[in-house]
DNA sequence: CGGCGAGTTAACCGTCTGGTCAAAGTTCAC
DNA sequence: GTGAACTTTGACCAGACGGTTAACTCGCCG
């Protein structure tokens, strides 16, 4: 009679191993034009391209594009807060920070491309993740707001606003995703060793740079 | 007979008055465009409606999207190297540094969009800004490099790798234009008095961080 | 104030784009 | 091995897209 009911992206639980590996190569391949190219620009018939199947095929697993642009971001976005979750008031201020860094840095280095996902959702207003910035995220950076602020108050580092604190040590780390084509020109390298020397460098910047007067 | 020779965008001289204010609409519009959804995002109907003129009278200035988009870049990329190219080796290295870092925030405060456009661009892999940045840009960029390493060896400042140190300057301050929402969202902030917390939360941090030893 | 070139536009073109549909093919539990 | 559910596809659609054409109007110099 009538085609089955096409599968809700996140309806129960995965169901079939043909529907598993075919939604993962369609997240994969969108994942490529999204941040390459933004909502606007990525287009289905790339996708499904990218994915090795065709259009109509893709639509049956994903209705609509912003399906798969939140499917996307759905998946990302708890990964995006982990490392500053993992910002813990206990351990040394210093140490934290410094660890906080390095699991940003192999974040740019292991997932550039949801980086650029992220930042390209942002540059544009981020119109489909209002309620997550407003939301989760806010609350989650009001919460390490206050430990920074202990951290402060102990005399464990100097007296900096915690707010502009984060953000610099999402842009110092998040740049070496977002900005890889410019950075490899300039610099003149192929992988992914001038990391550590980021790793180096930031780490050395921010912990003489937050490290409380003797 | 047959309608005039559309003016090549960048031909002898500007000519008219009507000229020149168009061009003018169409490339403020266009940065509008392309700064919020990329090159592929944006179209040349919301370039014309931005613009307050019809699409085939914006064709009649500018003859192909590209046109549009390499004239925005032309004008941009000289601008984007000024503050940069001010870095200079007779100055102090630490208040030179200060200075720096207040230009490009100045920038980020006052042409955000420009900011925006930039990054999109390398975001996506820069395919149309190669040539700038394997030349004008990798030059500039190495040509401080050596001052910053005379600096070092001066004992001016500690020794850091002077590309990573540049590439976290242009990060910290780019990123109160490219992630503008973000920052609004998180910080709960409207109009742009945070960038003087920025400013003074950066020099703090590159000051301290870079000043040598005692 | 006439004319010529600059500026503008409606109508149009082929292609791309997001999305639909019905029919056909495939898989797998029974 | 069969049938019902799952998967795939070609044909199609309306509107958006980048761009062209030819004819029209306007601004301005003499």
């Amino acid at each position: 009679m009538s085609a089955a009911e096409p599968p809700r992206a996140a309806r129960t639980k995965r169901r079939t191993r043909i529907q598993q590996e075919n939604e993962e190569k369609i997240l994969d391949s969108a994942l490529e034009a999204f941040s390459q190219h933004g909502f606007k620009g990525a287009t289905l018939d790339a996708i499904a391209e990218g994915a090795g199947m065709s259009k109509p095929n893709l639509l049956y697993y994903f209705r609509r594009k912003e399906d798969i642009h939140a499917a996307l971001m759905e998946g990302l976005l708890d990964e995006w807060l982990e490392p500053l979750e993992a910002l813990s008031a206990q351990g040394d201020a210093l140490r934290e920070i410094r660890a906080y860094l390095r699991r940003k840095l192999d974040m740019a280095r292991e997932r550039p491309r949801e980086s650029r996902l992220f930042a390209s959702e942002v540059m544009s207003g981020a119109p489909r993740i209002e309620d997550y910035l407003h939301g989760r995220l806010k609350a989650l950076v009001e919460a390490k707001v206050e430990v920074i602020r202990a951290w402060i108050a102990a005399g464990k580092i100097r007296r900096v606003d915690p707010y502009h604190l984060i953000f610099a040590i999402w842009s110092t780390t998040q740049h070496y995703a977002d900005f890889d084509a410019q950075v490899r020109i300039v610099m003149g390298v192929e992988g992914d060793g001038h990391i550590d020397d980021a790793a180096r460098f930031l780490e050395d910047l921010f912990l003489k740079g937050l490290a409380p007067d003797p």
